[in-house]
DNA sequence: GCTGGATGCGGCAATATTGCCGTGTTCATT
DNA sequence: AATGAACACGGCAATATTGCCGCATCCAGC
């Protein structure tokens, strides 16, 4: 059994789970096509008797088959390891909470939320200070909350501080405030070399994870953003966009005024119908390299200070976050 | 060989023609995974011996294949029959485009051009008036231009009446300036009992077709929107659409607010996580059901008079559109 | 209770994919 | 020129899918 006819079994077997009465290989194959998939029913009915076997489902005379006690737990267990659109919804929930106001600087963005033994912080803040004096950072701000401040919903425990920076779906919320829709196609590593972008070297879809793709590379130490900031070669985590062809140019003019306000972070903006960076775009649509929010974390963990990261972590006010230079001097 | 086959050869074809030099079995599966399609080495391989055979690809020693001059050609007219995401593309650039306001109730929106025969104006007239009227159409208002009037970029012939009716998009891009973004997911036949939407009886997803879908069933005169607008029991067109969950309740809002400025069509919200009309969601969305802008001229095809329509056609005046009760007196 | 149509089932066989693997080439470097 | 990594190729065999088909049930309506 390979890994994707196992999805495409679980595909089947939700849709038994979402009918109260039994279902056939027809009435499947309808449900499924609804879903955008496409599965003959013959192909069901196989995977069914397979299904059977393994006692996830049982005939009900000749009205179908329904789910099995095991099978139900089979697919709840499942879910967990398969949150298809799980992070993709998350982040479109906190995009669409946020309330920023390019024009005045202020309002909620999406921030990440990482945590660190509070001893290693001036080691941190002195590698976080390279990263984002290099421009590897999203934006320009952080905060750094010591235990007894809060952060948000979030209180740092007596030995360890706080780090918000800026997410990288918040240029999707800005975008989308300014008549922009965004899609995010997938987070990876983005190769770097003499400071600029060559291409992705690992990619993970958001519609098929748990995890920001950026917290497995920082977990896994498959970055290197530490080398990327000093001598302009390096691996760093970015993220890659979508929008409408013709949003292209007032696109390119929003990079340049989330620059000035403190929120760059658009590190390419590509040309309709082009691949950009060896990625094809379907015809219509133009694509977008954002640079990962998480990266001075990441090049904290390089460094060896083990650190805690929560992409997506929630809504916090922009103006309450301080230019780096203030807050890493 | 297969149709489904048949679109993946394509797919790799396409990756082989858009580079300069010979590829082979890993880098066009590199490709492919970036654009979010999943294909092993040795099947691309199995592929490619395959068009060897055609002539569309030939060997260039061990450095990977290329396209022949055949290949170029069969995937430009390949391309013709298989436009993926073209229709998608197209709404979005309109949608783009739009600048209708609610509050002023004035602005470009995107309207569907239709024509017929003059001749038949007055009969078609008393068919559209009974389907505005019940209700299954996109909105009240709609413009009919004669020879001689121009309407937009459209001139109608000296035999011909044009007639404009809002599309279903347009919906879409007053939502996206509300911040809220909505994403096309298929357009079908619905089937309506006693006046309420019961299921999709048909559907075709946008990214799979060249024309709108609601075009085609009209041509396939697969509707029966004459008779629901009569009975309450019939077919019509619509389309269901996404948003992300926390926007249900603005779009449930909007719904109404749509009503009122004259642009009603949504016919059904979804709840978060619950299938809609038997459609089921990805966690963290919700579904809509929008009625097609073309249900009246799909009265008039049933009614047998020929029409021509062109769905997306081109961005108008909304204040420029008239009430049927006004038009279709 | 009878009947037509819809739906369900699984055997069989033809395709379609894909893993494994041994053999060559190409290419950047040393 | 020598070398090793990265790729390319295609045979073979194991799976995975899917079309075709004959037959069994179910169900709504008469």
């Amino acid at each position: 059994m390979d890994e994707r006819s196992r999805r495409k079994i679980l595909d089947v077997l939700r849709v038994l789970s979402e009918s109260e009465k039994p279902l056939g290989g027809t009435r499947i194959a309808h449900a499924l096509a609804l879903a955008g998939k496409d599965m003959s029913q013959r192909t069901i009915r196989y995977y069914l008797s397979l299904t059977d076997t393994e006692g996830l489902t049982e005939q009900v005379g000749r009205r179908g088959r329904r789910l099995t006690e095991m099978g139900s737990r089979e697919l709840e267990t499942a879910y967990v390891a398969d949150k298809v659109g799980f992070v993709a919804a998350r982040a479109e929930a906190l995009i669409f909470g946020m309330d920023y106001k390019l024009r005045q600087g202020r309002g909620r963005v999406v921030v990440n939320m990482s945590t660190l033994d509070r001893a290693d912080l001036p080691r941190a803040k002195e590698v976080m200070r390279r990263v984002f004096q290099a421009g590897y950072s999203l934006g320009e701000r952080l905060l750094i909350g010591e235990p007894g401040q809060r952060m948000g919903n979030f209180t740092p425990q007596p030995n360890e501080v706080v780090v918000a920076t800026v997410c990288s779906v918040s240029v999707n919320g800005v975008a989308l405030a300014e008549g922009m829709p965004m899609t995010n196609r997938f987070g990876g590593l983005l190769l770097v070399s003499e400071h600029r972008p060559v291409r992705f070297t690992q990619i993970i879809n958001y519609d098929g994870t748990t995890l920001d793709p950026l917290e497995i590379f920082i977990k896994g130490q498959m970055t290197s953003v530490q080398r990327a900031a000093e001598t302009g070669e390096g691996v760093i985590g970015a993220s890659f966009r979508e929008i409408p062809a013709p949003a292209a140019e007032k696109a390119r003019r929003l990079a340049a005024r989330l620059e000035r306000s403190g929120l760059g972070g658009i590190l390419l903006v590509g040309r309709p119908g082009q691949p950009l960076l060896e990625v094809p775009l379907p015809p219509g649509r133009v694509g977008m390299v954002v640079r990962g929010g998480l990266n001075p974390l990441a090049a904290v963990e390089e460094a060896g200070i083990a650190t805690s990261n929560r992409a997506f972590g929630q809504l916090f006010p922009f103006e309450q976050l301080r230019s780096y230079r203030e807050v890493l001097k």
